[in-house]
DNA sequence: TTTTTTATATACGGTACCGTACAACTTCAC
DNA sequence: GTGAAGTTGTACGGTACCGTATATAAAAAA
């Protein structure tokens, strides 16, 4: 065809971008180090730099990576499954706010407290949720400051679960959650 | 008396501890070195190890001091100043997660999620602060559940506003924020 | 002033990581 | 096979940091 005979790569850049994110998700940005994560695949660092124009480089791209997750791909799989206004918007709920996404998730928004570059980022992804959990409310609030209270109730609790640490006595952690998501949702 | 003339330390612990605390809301724990520090400090690294006992030394205590400042010192600030309960919670939050203490209180819960020893700490501190919390909305809510939510709501709210990034369209941050912890703390 | 005591500067060896250069290997096309 | 072309291993120099050892400076006590 065009002529090249080549090996598979063993390493491509999905994966390092791969090992990146499970990387940031445990311990930070800076715990993402070119070899590091060579030897976390087995490799050594000598493929790296044919994908990727140094350490920022991958830093970009796994936060692309990132956001191409929690946007595009949430939607896709939302409207993949069908179901009418309300069943997609729960559906939409319980995926960006599922475990999964979730520690990449925190990782990232520890790391926009320190990069005004994955801030932009940070924010642009915030805002589409934020405007998800309005319509959520919307469709039974119909003061605009209660919804704006209620929405922005609602976030700080999705987010704010991981970062606080505290005990619930005579609940456990996941029931005083959903005391609280009761309380918020109710009529 | 006891015998030792000696210079006045230019450089001492405390000092030391508190440029570590301020690079630490700055930059994280990966940022908080010892001779990064003795820079900032206008010394070099000389005098710091008579006074810690390596790295993790001075990041032990660190959090002495962050836990020491946001128990003791801010209740005795708050139960001082007197008020009604609402009034009480709003100090409570203004002190404790006033700018001052607020960026390296985040550090730390950001911190915590990566290493296990800091999470025991911010355990014990947000268990106080969520005591406190239980405690004030007790004085006008008789349901147990309900206070279990609106204290948790209010305590994912102090923190959640600084790891959150979204715009409010027709208010400012604060006001979002304000409209929010007014609809907690409606009778 | 001299001595004593301590804080800091300087110099060192060691580790971990970055990015580059190039050699060695692997796979496909022929 | 042989050769082409991409992938990976190895070797290198450079930087930043750790912790130690020792010299220097400076202030209190004599």
């Amino acid at each position: 065809m065009d002529g090249a005979g080549f090996p598979v790569a063993r390493t491509p850049r999905t994966r390092w971008i791969e090992a990146g994110l499970e990387t940031l998700a445990q311990g930070g940005p800076d715990a993402v180090r070119v070899e590091t994560l060579a030897t976390r695949l087995g490799v050594t660092k000598g493929g790296f730099y044919g994908y990727f124009d140094g350490r920022p480089a991958l830093l970009a791209e796994m936060l692309d990576e990132w956001e191409r997750r929690c946007t595009k791909e949430v939607l896709a799989q939302v409207d993949a499954a069908g179901g009418d206004a309300s069943e997609k918007i729960r559906r939409a709920g319980h995926l960006t706010f599922s475990e999964d996404f979730h520690r990449i998730d925190l990782a990232v928004r520890a790391w926009a407290r320190q990069d005004p570059s994955v801030a932009t980022r940070l924010r642009r992804v915030d805002n589409e949720r934020m405007e998800f959990l309005r319509r959520m409310f919307g469709t039974f609030v119909t003061d605009p400051d209660e919804i704006e209270a209620r929405s922005t109730l609602a976030f700080a609790l999705a987010i704010g679960r991981h970062f606080i640490l505290v005990d619930h006595p005579g609940h456990t952690k996941n029931e005083a959650v959903r005391l609280a998501g009761d309380y918020l949702l109710r009529p």
